[in-house]
DNA sequence: TGTATTTTATTTGTCGACAAAAAATCGACA
DNA sequence: TGTCGATTTTTTGTCGACAAATAAAATACA
Protein backbone atom coordinates (compact mmCIF):
# COMPACT_ATOMS: atom_id res chain seq x y z
CA UNK A 1 0.00 0.00 0.00
CA UNK A 2 0.82 3.40 -0.88
CA UNK A 3 -0.06 6.71 0.11
CA UNK A 4 0.09 5.90 4.20
CA UNK A 5 -0.97 9.47 4.92
CA UNK A 6 -4.64 9.63 5.81
CA UNK A 7 -4.80 13.17 5.01
CA UNK A 8 -4.43 12.19 1.53
CA UNK A 9 -7.68 12.47 -0.54
CA UNK A 10 -9.36 9.35 -1.05
CA UNK A 11 -8.28 8.79 -4.80
CA UNK A 12 -10.92 7.36 -6.22
CA UNK A 13 -9.98 5.21 -9.38
CA UNK A 14 -10.79 7.38 -12.72
CA UNK A 15 -13.88 7.25 -14.45
CA UNK A 16 -15.53 5.82 -11.16
CA UNK A 17 -16.95 9.68 -9.80
CA UNK A 18 -19.57 10.02 -12.26
CA UNK A 19 -21.14 6.37 -11.19
CA UNK A 20 -20.74 7.01 -7.80
CA UNK A 21 -22.58 10.18 -8.00
CA UNK A 22 -25.51 8.97 -10.53
CA UNK A 23 -25.97 5.88 -8.07
CA UNK A 24 -26.40 7.23 -4.89
CA UNK A 25 -28.21 10.44 -6.20
CA UNK A 26 -30.75 7.48 -8.28
CA UNK A 27 -31.27 6.13 -4.74
CA UNK A 28 -31.96 9.00 -2.88
CA UNK A 29 -34.62 10.17 -5.26
CA UNK A 30 -36.04 6.69 -5.08
CA UNK A 31 -36.05 6.42 -1.51
CA UNK A 32 -37.97 9.82 -1.37
CA UNK A 33 -34.35 10.83 0.70
CA UNK A 34 -34.67 13.65 -1.68
CA UNK A 35 -38.36 14.30 -2.11
CA UNK A 36 -40.06 15.67 -5.36
CA UNK A 37 -39.36 19.52 -5.81
CA UNK A 38 -35.95 19.33 -3.87
CA UNK A 39 -33.52 21.77 -5.40
CA UNK A 40 -30.23 20.59 -6.37
CA UNK A 41 -27.43 22.35 -6.39
CA UNK A 42 -23.66 21.46 -7.65
CA UNK A 43 -21.52 23.37 -5.83
CA UNK A 44 -23.31 21.30 -3.15
CA UNK A 45 -22.59 18.60 -4.34
CA UNK A 46 -19.40 19.14 -5.46
CA UNK A 47 -18.22 19.79 -1.91
CA UNK A 48 -19.88 16.68 -0.29
CA UNK A 49 -18.20 14.53 -2.89
CA UNK A 50 -15.13 16.05 -2.69
CA UNK A 51 -14.83 16.54 -6.70
CA UNK A 52 -14.96 18.67 -9.01
CA UNK A 53 -18.99 20.07 -10.85
CA UNK A 54 -17.86 18.34 -14.07
CA UNK A 55 -18.66 14.43 -13.12
CA UNK A 56 -21.77 15.55 -10.96
CA UNK A 57 -22.96 17.55 -14.23
CA UNK A 58 -22.44 13.99 -15.84
CA UNK A 59 -24.51 11.95 -13.24
CA UNK A 60 -27.22 15.23 -13.58
CA UNK A 61 -27.26 14.51 -16.91
CA UNK A 62 -28.10 11.31 -16.85
CA UNK A 63 -30.67 11.33 -14.45
CA UNK A 64 -32.06 14.40 -16.10
CA UNK A 65 -32.37 11.33 -19.10
CA UNK A 66 -34.51 9.16 -16.84
CA UNK A 67 -36.66 11.85 -15.85
CA UNK A 68 -35.47 11.77 -12.48
CA UNK A 69 -35.09 15.49 -12.47
CA UNK A 70 -35.93 18.42 -14.15
CA UNK A 71 -33.63 20.97 -15.84
CA UNK A 72 -34.54 24.43 -15.96
CA UNK A 73 -32.40 25.94 -18.76
CA UNK A 74 -29.86 28.50 -17.09
CA UNK A 75 -31.47 27.60 -14.08
CA UNK A 76 -32.13 25.50 -11.28
CA UNK A 77 -32.43 21.72 -11.66
CA UNK A 78 -34.54 19.38 -9.06
CA UNK A 79 -35.92 16.33 -8.12
CA UNK A 80 -38.92 15.67 -10.36
CA UNK A 81 -42.52 15.72 -9.24
CA UNK A 82 -44.99 12.73 -9.29
CA UNK A 83 -47.49 13.76 -12.18
CA UNK A 84 -50.70 12.49 -10.06
CA UNK A 85 -52.48 13.81 -12.42
CA UNK A 86 -51.62 11.74 -14.93
CA UNK A 87 -50.96 8.97 -13.33
CA UNK A 88 -53.58 6.28 -14.43
CA UNK A 89 -50.75 6.75 -17.74
CA UNK A 90 -48.39 5.27 -15.55
CA UNK A 91 -50.56 2.80 -14.57
CA UNK A 92 -51.41 2.09 -18.07
CA UNK A 93 -48.08 1.16 -19.16
CA UNK A 94 -46.91 -0.22 -15.75
CA UNK A 95 -49.79 -3.10 -15.98
CA UNK A 96 -49.06 -4.09 -19.76
CA UNK A 97 -45.15 -3.90 -18.93
CA UNK A 98 -46.04 -6.54 -16.12
CA UNK A 99 -48.21 -8.65 -18.63
CA UNK A 100 -45.37 -8.22 -21.38
CA UNK A 101 -42.69 -9.01 -19.40
CA UNK A 102 -44.39 -12.03 -17.47
CA UNK A 103 -45.23 -13.82 -20.60
CA UNK A 104 -41.86 -13.09 -22.12
CA UNK A 105 -40.44 -14.67 -19.13
CA UNK A 106 -42.71 -17.71 -19.71
CA UNK A 107 -41.68 -18.20 -22.81
CA UNK A 108 -37.85 -17.14 -23.39
CA UNK A 109 -36.74 -17.80 -19.75
CA UNK A 110 -33.26 -20.37 -19.35
CA UNK A 111 -33.32 -22.60 -16.07
CA UNK A 112 -30.91 -20.50 -14.26
CA UNK A 113 -33.03 -17.44 -14.37
CA UNK A 114 -36.09 -19.58 -12.33
CA UNK A 115 -32.95 -19.71 -10.07
CA UNK A 116 -32.26 -16.07 -9.82
CA UNK A 117 -36.30 -15.44 -9.80
CA UNK A 118 -36.71 -17.48 -6.97
CA UNK A 119 -33.94 -16.13 -4.94
CA UNK A 120 -35.54 -12.42 -5.21
CA UNK A 121 -38.65 -14.22 -4.65
CA UNK A 122 -37.58 -15.26 -1.21
CA UNK A 123 -36.07 -12.57 -0.58
CA UNK A 124 -39.26 -10.57 -0.83
CA UNK A 125 -41.18 -12.82 1.30
CA UNK A 126 -38.50 -12.32 4.14
CA UNK A 127 -39.31 -8.73 3.99
CA UNK A 128 -43.10 -9.09 3.52
CA UNK A 129 -42.84 -11.42 7.29
CA UNK A 130 -40.66 -9.04 8.84
CA UNK A 131 -42.98 -6.17 7.70
CA UNK A 132 -40.29 -4.28 6.33
CA UNK A 133 -41.87 -1.84 4.21
CA UNK A 134 -38.96 -0.42 2.54
CA UNK A 135 -37.49 -3.88 1.92
CA UNK A 136 -40.02 -5.01 -0.07
CA UNK A 137 -40.36 -1.96 -1.76
CA UNK A 138 -36.55 -2.46 -3.18
CA UNK A 139 -37.04 -6.71 -3.28
CA UNK A 140 -40.22 -6.38 -5.24
CA UNK A 141 -39.15 -4.34 -7.87
CA UNK A 142 -36.01 -6.35 -8.11
CA UNK A 143 -38.25 -9.40 -8.41
CA UNK A 144 -40.07 -8.56 -11.03
CA UNK A 145 -37.27 -7.13 -12.91
CA UNK A 146 -35.51 -10.30 -12.59
CA UNK A 147 -38.70 -11.93 -14.72
CA UNK A 148 -38.49 -9.11 -17.15
CA UNK A 149 -34.08 -10.16 -17.77
CA UNK A 150 -36.02 -13.80 -18.31
CA UNK A 151 -37.69 -12.42 -21.16
CA UNK A 152 -34.99 -10.85 -22.96
CA UNK A 153 -36.21 -7.77 -24.48
CA UNK A 154 -34.07 -4.60 -24.25
CA UNK A 155 -36.41 -2.61 -24.87
CA UNK A 156 -39.34 -4.03 -22.42
CA UNK A 157 -37.12 -4.10 -19.74
CA UNK A 158 -35.62 -0.47 -20.32
CA UNK A 159 -39.17 0.79 -20.04
CA UNK A 160 -40.36 -1.37 -17.35
CA UNK A 161 -37.56 -0.82 -15.49
CA UNK A 162 -38.15 2.96 -15.40
CA UNK A 163 -41.89 2.48 -14.11
CA UNK A 164 -40.69 0.28 -11.23
CA UNK A 165 -38.02 2.68 -10.14
CA UNK A 166 -40.97 5.56 -10.65
CA UNK A 167 -43.01 3.02 -8.90
CA UNK A 168 -40.51 2.39 -5.71
CA UNK A 169 -41.54 6.61 -5.18
CA UNK A 170 -45.07 6.00 -4.66
CA UNK A 171 -45.22 2.76 -3.43
CA UNK A 172 -43.00 4.75 -1.01
CA UNK A 173 -45.22 7.47 -0.50
CA UNK A 174 -47.63 4.67 -0.04
CA UNK A 175 -46.60 2.99 2.79
CA UNK A 176 -45.35 5.65 4.50
CA UNK A 177 -48.78 7.19 5.22
CA UNK A 178 -50.42 4.28 5.94
CA UNK A 179 -47.84 3.07 8.63
CA UNK A 180 -46.55 0.30 6.96
CA UNK A 181 -50.10 -2.05 6.66
CA UNK A 182 -48.29 -4.67 3.95
CA UNK A 183 -50.56 -6.94 1.95
CA UNK A 184 -49.30 -10.13 2.28
CA UNK A 185 -50.96 -11.90 -0.52
CA UNK A 186 -48.35 -11.03 -3.14
CA UNK A 187 -45.79 -13.43 -1.70
CA UNK A 188 -48.96 -15.84 -2.84
CA UNK A 189 -49.22 -13.89 -6.09
CA UNK A 190 -45.93 -13.94 -6.85
CA UNK A 191 -45.61 -17.95 -6.59
CA UNK A 192 -48.37 -18.48 -8.63
CA UNK A 193 -46.59 -16.45 -11.43
CA UNK A 194 -43.23 -18.18 -10.96
CA UNK A 195 -44.82 -21.29 -11.10
CA UNK A 196 -46.32 -20.02 -14.65
CA UNK A 197 -43.13 -18.75 -15.74
CA UNK A 198 -41.21 -22.26 -15.20
CA UNK A 199 -43.58 -24.38 -16.26
CA UNK A 200 -43.33 -21.88 -19.97
CA UNK A 201 -47.58 -21.50 -19.68
CA UNK A 202 -47.43 -18.18 -21.55
CA UNK A 203 -51.19 -17.96 -21.23
CA UNK A 204 -51.23 -18.49 -17.31
CA UNK A 205 -48.27 -15.85 -16.84
CA UNK A 206 -50.35 -13.22 -18.74
CA UNK A 207 -52.84 -13.30 -16.66
CA UNK A 208 -51.52 -13.71 -13.71
CA UNK A 209 -49.65 -10.33 -14.05
CA UNK A 210 -52.46 -8.62 -15.57
CA UNK A 211 -54.42 -9.73 -11.94
CA UNK A 212 -51.09 -9.17 -9.59
CA UNK A 213 -51.06 -5.37 -11.51
CA UNK A 214 -54.35 -4.55 -11.44
CA UNK A 215 -54.41 -5.19 -7.99
CA UNK A 216 -51.56 -3.20 -7.22
CA UNK A 217 -52.84 -0.42 -8.85
CA UNK A 218 -56.22 -0.67 -7.46
CA UNK A 219 -54.78 -0.39 -4.12
CA UNK A 220 -52.75 2.62 -4.38
CA UNK A 221 -56.09 3.90 -6.47
CA UNK A 222 -58.04 3.57 -3.63
CA UNK A 223 -55.18 5.38 -1.16
CA UNK A 224 -55.13 8.40 -3.16
CA UNK A 225 -58.49 9.22 -3.44
CA UNK A 226 -59.14 8.79 0.54
CA UNK A 227 -55.89 11.55 0.60
CA UNK A 228 -56.37 14.71 -1.65
CA UNK A 229 -54.31 16.80 0.22
CA UNK A 230 -51.39 15.24 -1.11
CA UNK A 231 -52.27 17.11 -4.47
CA UNK A 232 -51.90 20.06 -2.22
CA UNK A 233 -48.79 18.58 -0.91
CA UNK A 234 -46.77 19.05 -3.77
CA UNK B 1 -27.63 43.97 -35.94
CA UNK B 2 -25.10 44.16 -33.99
CA UNK B 3 -21.33 42.57 -35.24
CA UNK B 4 -20.97 43.21 -38.19
CA UNK B 5 -17.49 41.87 -38.53
CA UNK B 6 -17.67 38.34 -40.22
CA UNK B 7 -14.53 37.20 -38.49
CA UNK B 8 -16.44 37.16 -35.27
CA UNK B 9 -17.32 34.01 -33.89
CA UNK B 10 -20.97 32.82 -34.17
CA UNK B 11 -21.97 34.12 -31.08
CA UNK B 12 -24.22 30.91 -30.45
CA UNK B 13 -26.34 31.77 -27.41
CA UNK B 14 -25.11 30.25 -24.10
CA UNK B 15 -26.86 26.91 -23.86
CA UNK B 16 -27.65 25.84 -27.40
CA UNK B 17 -24.75 24.17 -28.04
CA UNK B 18 -25.30 20.70 -26.86
CA UNK B 19 -28.57 21.29 -27.92
CA UNK B 20 -27.44 21.93 -31.28
CA UNK B 21 -24.88 19.12 -31.30
CA UNK B 22 -27.30 16.39 -30.00
CA UNK B 23 -29.45 16.99 -32.59
CA UNK B 24 -26.91 17.22 -35.85
CA UNK B 25 -25.09 14.01 -34.29
CA UNK B 26 -28.47 12.14 -33.51
CA UNK B 27 -29.79 12.83 -37.31
CA UNK B 28 -26.74 11.78 -38.76
CA UNK B 29 -26.36 8.47 -36.79
CA UNK B 30 -30.34 7.94 -37.54
CA UNK B 31 -29.40 8.89 -41.31
CA UNK B 32 -26.32 6.54 -41.58
CA UNK B 33 -24.18 9.37 -42.29
CA UNK B 34 -22.69 8.09 -39.32
CA UNK B 35 -22.71 4.34 -39.87
CA UNK B 36 -22.62 2.10 -36.61
CA UNK B 37 -19.35 1.41 -35.56
CA UNK B 38 -18.04 4.80 -36.42
CA UNK B 39 -16.02 5.97 -33.87
CA UNK B 40 -16.19 9.62 -32.08
CA UNK B 41 -13.58 12.21 -31.96
CA UNK B 42 -14.20 14.24 -28.88
CA UNK B 43 -11.60 16.71 -29.79
CA UNK B 44 -13.06 16.10 -33.74
CA UNK B 45 -16.27 17.53 -33.03
CA UNK B 46 -14.80 20.14 -31.01
CA UNK B 47 -13.07 21.86 -33.58
CA UNK B 48 -15.75 20.83 -35.79
CA UNK B 49 -18.73 23.02 -33.81
CA UNK B 50 -16.16 25.47 -32.84
CA UNK B 51 -16.73 25.19 -28.96
CA UNK B 52 -14.86 23.26 -26.28
CA UNK B 53 -15.27 19.59 -25.30
CA UNK B 54 -17.52 20.36 -22.28
CA UNK B 55 -20.63 20.87 -24.21
CA UNK B 56 -19.62 18.08 -26.40
CA UNK B 57 -19.37 15.34 -24.31
CA UNK B 58 -22.89 16.77 -22.40
CA UNK B 59 -24.12 15.71 -26.27
CA UNK B 60 -22.44 12.50 -25.93
CA UNK B 61 -23.45 11.52 -22.50
CA UNK B 62 -27.34 12.30 -23.81
CA UNK B 63 -26.65 9.83 -26.48
CA UNK B 64 -25.16 7.29 -24.88
CA UNK B 65 -28.53 7.22 -22.38
CA UNK B 66 -30.62 7.01 -25.60
CA UNK B 67 -28.45 3.77 -26.40
CA UNK B 68 -27.57 6.05 -30.01
CA UNK B 69 -23.34 5.47 -28.90
CA UNK B 70 -21.37 3.01 -26.93
CA UNK B 71 -18.78 3.85 -24.62
CA UNK B 72 -16.14 2.37 -23.51
CA UNK B 73 -14.56 3.60 -20.15
CA UNK B 74 -11.29 5.33 -20.56
CA UNK B 75 -11.42 4.15 -24.28
CA UNK B 76 -12.72 5.35 -27.47
CA UNK B 77 -16.70 6.22 -27.79
CA UNK B 78 -18.80 5.02 -31.26
CA UNK B 79 -21.57 4.82 -32.64
CA UNK B 80 -24.09 1.67 -31.31
CA UNK B 81 -23.89 -1.35 -34.07
CA UNK B 82 -27.64 -2.60 -34.92
CA UNK B 83 -28.10 -5.96 -33.06
CA UNK B 84 -29.11 -8.51 -36.39
CA UNK B 85 -29.19 -11.22 -33.74
CA UNK B 86 -31.65 -9.83 -31.45
CA UNK B 87 -34.07 -8.26 -34.12
CA UNK B 88 -36.91 -9.70 -32.99
CA UNK B 89 -36.90 -8.29 -29.61
CA UNK B 90 -37.67 -4.74 -31.53
CA UNK B 91 -40.27 -6.55 -33.53
CA UNK B 92 -41.70 -7.59 -30.92
CA UNK B 93 -41.47 -4.12 -28.91
CA UNK B 94 -42.44 -2.26 -32.70
CA UNK B 95 -45.70 -3.99 -33.21
CA UNK B 96 -47.00 -4.06 -29.26
CA UNK B 97 -46.22 0.18 -29.50
CA UNK B 98 -47.98 0.67 -32.61
CA UNK B 99 -51.14 -1.04 -31.42
CA UNK B 100 -50.91 0.11 -28.26
CA UNK B 101 -50.34 3.69 -28.71
CA UNK B 102 -52.93 3.86 -32.34
CA UNK B 103 -55.53 2.11 -29.89
CA UNK B 104 -54.77 5.14 -27.18
CA UNK B 105 -54.99 7.48 -29.88
CA UNK B 106 -58.38 6.23 -31.13
CA UNK B 107 -59.32 6.47 -27.16
CA UNK B 108 -58.12 9.95 -26.18
CA UNK B 109 -57.06 12.14 -29.23
CA UNK B 110 -58.53 15.48 -29.27
CA UNK B 111 -59.90 17.36 -32.61
CA UNK B 112 -56.46 19.43 -32.85
CA UNK B 113 -54.68 15.95 -32.97
CA UNK B 114 -56.36 14.88 -35.92
CA UNK B 115 -55.71 18.19 -38.21
CA UNK B 116 -51.84 17.09 -37.01
CA UNK B 117 -51.62 13.52 -38.05
CA UNK B 118 -53.38 14.31 -41.42
CA UNK B 119 -50.90 16.90 -41.87
CA UNK B 120 -48.21 14.22 -41.19
CA UNK B 121 -49.80 12.14 -43.46
CA UNK B 122 -50.41 14.31 -46.77
CA UNK B 123 -46.61 14.93 -46.04
CA UNK B 124 -45.87 11.14 -45.93
CA UNK B 125 -48.01 10.73 -49.35
CA UNK B 126 -46.17 13.40 -51.08
CA UNK B 127 -42.80 11.59 -50.25
CA UNK B 128 -44.40 8.26 -51.22
CA UNK B 129 -45.33 9.76 -54.50
CA UNK B 130 -42.62 11.45 -55.35
CA UNK B 131 -40.60 8.09 -54.37
CA UNK B 132 -37.67 9.96 -52.12
CA UNK B 133 -37.22 6.90 -49.68
CA UNK B 134 -35.47 9.51 -47.08
CA UNK B 135 -38.41 11.46 -46.82
CA UNK B 136 -40.61 8.62 -46.27
CA UNK B 137 -39.00 7.44 -43.99
CA UNK B 138 -38.87 10.33 -41.93
CA UNK B 139 -41.98 11.52 -42.37
CA UNK B 140 -43.43 7.21 -41.34
CA UNK B 141 -41.63 8.22 -37.99
CA UNK B 142 -42.74 11.39 -37.61
CA UNK B 143 -47.05 10.71 -38.62
CA UNK B 144 -46.45 7.53 -36.09
CA UNK B 145 -44.90 9.74 -33.26
CA UNK B 146 -47.93 12.35 -33.95
CA UNK B 147 -50.42 9.49 -33.19
CA UNK B 148 -49.06 8.16 -30.21
CA UNK B 149 -48.42 11.86 -29.07
CA UNK B 150 -52.03 12.05 -29.66
CA UNK B 151 -52.25 8.74 -26.74
CA UNK B 152 -51.10 10.97 -24.23
CA UNK B 153 -48.90 7.87 -22.52
CA UNK B 154 -45.29 9.72 -22.28
CA UNK B 155 -44.28 6.52 -21.21
CA UNK B 156 -45.02 4.75 -24.02
CA UNK B 157 -44.14 7.42 -26.50
CA UNK B 158 -41.12 8.04 -24.67
CA UNK B 159 -39.96 4.16 -25.57
CA UNK B 160 -41.96 4.10 -29.33
CA UNK B 161 -39.73 6.84 -30.40
CA UNK B 162 -37.06 5.08 -29.46
CA UNK B 163 -38.00 2.44 -31.63
CA UNK B 164 -38.74 4.52 -34.58
CA UNK B 165 -35.19 5.75 -34.06
CA UNK B 166 -34.09 2.68 -34.19
CA UNK B 167 -36.36 1.86 -37.29
CA UNK B 168 -35.14 4.51 -38.81
CA UNK B 169 -31.93 3.36 -39.36
CA UNK B 170 -32.65 -0.20 -40.08
CA UNK B 171 -35.07 1.23 -43.15
CA UNK B 172 -32.37 2.98 -44.41
CA UNK B 173 -29.99 0.58 -44.27
CA UNK B 174 -33.57 -1.61 -46.53
CA UNK B 175 -34.07 1.36 -48.48
CA UNK B 176 -30.66 1.90 -49.78
CA UNK B 177 -29.94 -1.62 -50.57
CA UNK B 178 -33.29 -1.95 -52.45
CA UNK B 179 -32.52 0.77 -54.93
CA UNK B 180 -35.98 2.22 -53.57
CA UNK B 181 -38.66 0.83 -54.38
CA UNK B 182 -41.13 1.71 -52.11
CA UNK B 183 -44.87 0.18 -50.85
CA UNK B 184 -47.41 3.03 -51.52
CA UNK B 185 -49.82 0.66 -49.66
CA UNK B 186 -49.10 2.34 -47.01
CA UNK B 187 -50.31 5.68 -47.54
CA UNK B 188 -53.45 3.53 -47.57
CA UNK B 189 -53.05 1.68 -44.62
CA UNK B 190 -52.04 5.16 -42.90
CA UNK B 191 -55.49 6.40 -44.01
CA UNK B 192 -57.46 3.66 -42.61
CA UNK B 193 -55.98 3.92 -39.09
CA UNK B 194 -56.72 7.71 -39.34
CA UNK B 195 -59.99 7.12 -39.93
CA UNK B 196 -60.61 4.70 -37.00
CA UNK B 197 -58.73 7.19 -34.50
CA UNK B 198 -60.92 9.69 -35.89
CA UNK B 199 -63.61 7.54 -35.58
CA UNK B 200 -62.87 7.14 -31.94
CA UNK B 201 -62.95 3.23 -33.10
CA UNK B 202 -60.23 1.78 -30.41
CA UNK B 203 -60.70 -2.20 -31.92
CA UNK B 204 -60.56 -1.52 -35.46
CA UNK B 205 -57.13 1.13 -34.48
CA UNK B 206 -56.17 -2.14 -32.65
CA UNK B 207 -56.38 -4.27 -35.34
CA UNK B 208 -55.37 -1.97 -38.47
CA UNK B 209 -52.26 -1.18 -36.51
CA UNK B 210 -51.15 -4.57 -36.16
CA UNK B 211 -51.08 -5.30 -39.05
CA UNK B 212 -50.16 -2.20 -40.41
CA UNK B 213 -46.90 -3.52 -38.43
CA UNK B 214 -46.70 -6.82 -38.66
CA UNK B 215 -46.26 -6.34 -42.61
CA UNK B 216 -43.51 -3.63 -42.65
CA UNK B 217 -41.68 -6.18 -40.03
CA UNK B 218 -42.31 -9.34 -42.69
CA UNK B 219 -40.80 -6.52 -45.51
CA UNK B 220 -38.12 -6.25 -43.39
CA UNK B 221 -37.56 -9.90 -42.06
CA UNK B 222 -37.74 -10.77 -46.05
CA UNK B 223 -35.09 -8.78 -46.72
CA UNK B 224 -32.49 -9.42 -44.24
CA UNK B 225 -33.17 -13.05 -44.77
CA UNK B 226 -32.11 -12.44 -48.48
CA UNK B 227 -29.14 -10.48 -47.35
CA UNK B 228 -26.98 -12.61 -45.16
CA UNK B 229 -24.01 -10.86 -46.08
CA UNK B 230 -25.38 -7.87 -43.76
CA UNK B 231 -24.75 -9.81 -41.15
CA UNK B 232 -20.87 -10.29 -42.14
CA UNK B 233 -20.89 -6.53 -42.95
CA UNK B 234 -21.13 -5.54 -39.25
C1' DT C 1 13.42 -11.70 -38.18
C1' DG C 2 10.33 -11.98 -34.38
C1' DT C 3 9.07 -10.90 -29.67
C1' DA C 4 9.28 -8.38 -25.31
C1' DT C 5 9.90 -3.95 -23.16
C1' DT C 6 10.39 0.79 -22.94
C1' DT C 7 9.10 5.25 -24.80
C1' DT C 8 6.09 8.33 -27.07
C1' DA C 9 1.65 9.91 -28.60
C1' DT C 10 -3.24 10.12 -28.42
C1' DT C 11 -7.46 10.44 -25.99
C1' DT C 12 -10.30 10.57 -21.97
C1' DG C 13 -11.68 12.22 -17.26
C1' DT C 14 -11.19 15.87 -14.09
C1' DC C 15 -10.14 20.32 -12.46
C1' DG C 16 -10.24 25.42 -11.46
C1' DA C 17 -11.51 29.64 -13.48
C1' DC C 18 -14.24 32.83 -15.98
C1' DA C 19 -18.45 34.79 -18.22
C1' DA C 20 -23.40 34.92 -19.02
C1' DA C 21 -27.97 34.54 -17.12
C1' DA C 22 -31.22 34.72 -13.61
C1' DA C 23 -32.50 35.70 -8.92
C1' DA C 24 -31.93 38.35 -4.77
C1' DT C 25 -30.81 42.59 -2.68
C1' DC C 26 -30.57 47.34 -2.28
C1' DG C 27 -31.84 52.07 -3.07
C1' DA C 28 -34.27 56.00 -5.26
C1' DC C 29 -38.51 58.04 -5.57
C1' DA C 30 -43.35 58.74 -4.97
C1' DT D 1 -44.64 52.36 3.06
C1' DG D 2 -44.71 50.49 -1.51
C1' DT D 3 -43.01 50.06 -6.24
C1' DC D 4 -39.84 50.31 -9.86
C1' DG D 5 -35.12 50.20 -11.40
C1' DA D 6 -30.23 49.54 -10.67
C1' DT D 7 -26.79 46.74 -8.41
C1' DT D 8 -24.96 42.81 -6.24
C1' DT D 9 -24.91 37.94 -5.53
C1' DT D 10 -25.65 33.31 -6.80
C1' DT D 11 -25.68 29.67 -10.11
C1' DT D 12 -25.08 27.81 -14.60
C1' DG D 13 -22.63 26.99 -19.10
C1' DT D 14 -18.25 27.06 -21.25
C1' DC D 15 -13.43 27.17 -21.62
C1' DG D 16 -8.40 25.82 -21.58
C1' DA D 17 -5.26 23.04 -19.18
C1' DC D 18 -3.51 19.08 -16.86
C1' DA D 19 -3.13 14.16 -15.50
C1' DA D 20 -4.38 9.30 -15.88
C1' DA D 21 -5.24 5.53 -19.00
C1' DT D 22 -4.72 3.39 -23.13
C1' DA D 23 -2.87 2.63 -27.73
C1' DA D 24 0.94 3.16 -30.97
C1' DA D 25 5.70 3.45 -31.96
C1' DA D 26 10.34 2.67 -31.08
C1' DT D 27 13.95 0.15 -29.18
C1' DA D 28 16.38 -3.87 -27.16
C1' DC D 29 17.24 -8.50 -27.25
C1' DA D 30 17.21 -13.29 -28.65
Amino acid sequence: MTNTDASFPPERKRGSGVKVVYELLRDEILDLVLPPGSPIDELQLAERFKMSRTPIREALVRLAGEGLIDTLPNRSTMVANIDFLNMHTFFDALVLMYRVTTKLAAQYHRPEDIVIIRAHQARFAAAAEAQDALAMIATNAALHSAIADAGRNPYFTGLFNRLLDEGRRILRLYYQSYGDRLPKQFVDEHEDMIAAIAARDAEAADRLAKAHAEQIVKQIQTFFSRNERIDIAL
